[in-house]
DNA sequence: GAGTTCATGTAAACAGTTACATGATTCC
DNA sequence: GGAATCATGTAACTGTTTACATGAACTC
């Protein structure tokens, strides 16, 4: 249902067609939500019928004709009854960490070689939020001014930044921590998986988990 | 389609009922996935059907009959192969981080208070967390065994486990942050939002954003 | 007696992705 | 000449959620 809101809560601010509301969801955006066109120009369709936003065709130069969007009073109260309703329990989805949890079944440098690329697409997404933060702080500094709507998106950005980095770091430590326990992936005849006493592993094992354990 | 390759990485370790499968889902892969009984059990059958893994029937006591599966050769080719190919770019949603974004459209007290019960909220899957861990490590100890499945689900849970510790220290700087610029929430007569000198601000929002701004 | 756990499913509705369809303009 | 961007959509398929259906046993 999170959609019709994301849409609903963009055009509280500006007026914007489909294709102007794929561009936020692909830039700012895209750290909390991804969409597809073939998603967005039913669900404005929906939306417009349901009286929740109003239509104008404007011509373009040298473009195609644009149908632009605003949001209507009735539209504005659909949004603020869903920010004011309680919390949903958080659904979360990853589909890395379940291939990682099942990496047991493939060889050790396949494991390595998955964690490091893994690594470089993180890295790349922060980059790409480093340049969105720059360029958003020069343009607060430039206008001088501070609105609620832009710091409710800078501490999303924040959010969305801190989540990269920290999974960034996160990669490294478990490639540290797989190279130093690769003996486990090797196969003896017949056997599935070597079983190691845990002593070996004690001290490596529980360096890796010293911030969890502490306490 | 990351539900059939859960089951199947289930079933590559153990044999399980449906049932089975949903506790799991529910309990150490929560960090990662969740699904309902009513998308496991026609998964199973589909998988079933495709040769992927094979079922029989046990009577229990005083329990109704279970409907076990074992992976089949072919089931564990298809794991290995979603294993061993290209990462995918993360797909992120987070509905919350989507509702922040727009909470300039709601009054700055009830902005404090959803900031204050979503990080209740992920206090308590935080919580779960540690218990679970607490378990697994005495267990791990216990049995004095390391096994590579056992690393690796370890590493999933460590990730859960920071990702809910940073998520809840980002709710308390919100928090922070938010009272500290409550003014920009106040209406004046007609206007929607309060634009204010980012002067003012400069100095919390500047040391909000220290740790991405160094560089 | 009511609620929870165990156990397996179907049906309908909703959400999301991929493929298809069209057509102009701009950039290399 | 080909690729990318601008612009709006439909159709088919896949994935997910909610509601419905059944029934035994155990716990409070």
């Amino acid at each position: 249902m999170s959609l019709r809101f994301g849409i609903l809560g963009l055009l509280s601010e500006w007026e914007a067609s489909g294709y102007d509301i794929k561009k936020e969801f692909d830039d700012l955006m895209s750290i909390f939500w991804h969409s597809h066109l073939s998603q967005i120009y039913p669900e404005l369709n929906k939306l417009e019928k349901e009286k929740l936003i109003n239509s104008k065709y404007i011509a373009q130069e040298g473009k195609p004709d644009k149908k632009i969007y605003t949001i209507t009073e009735k539209g504005k109260e659909e949004l603020m009854n869903w920010l004011l309703a309680p919390i949903e329990a958080p659904k979360l989805k990853d589909a890395f960490l379940m291939e990682t949890f099942f990496m047991d079944n493939i060889p050790v440098d396949e494991v390595l070689f998955k964690l490091n690329m893994y690594k470089k697409e993180r890295t790349q997404r922060l980059e790409k939020m480093k340049k969105i933060m720059s360029e958003r702080l020069k343009s607060i500094k430039e206008r001088n001014v501070m609105k609620a709507r832009i710091l409710m998106s800078s501490v999303v950005l924040k959010r969305g930044y801190e989540q990269e980095l920290q999974y960034i770091k996160w990669c490294e430590e478990t490639i540290q921590l797989v190279k130093s326990c690769s003996n486990l992936w090797e196969k003896k005849e017949g056997r599935s998986s070597t079983i190691l006493p845990f002593t070996n592993f004690e001290v490596i094992f529980m360096r890796y988990f010293a911030d969890i354990l502490e306490e």
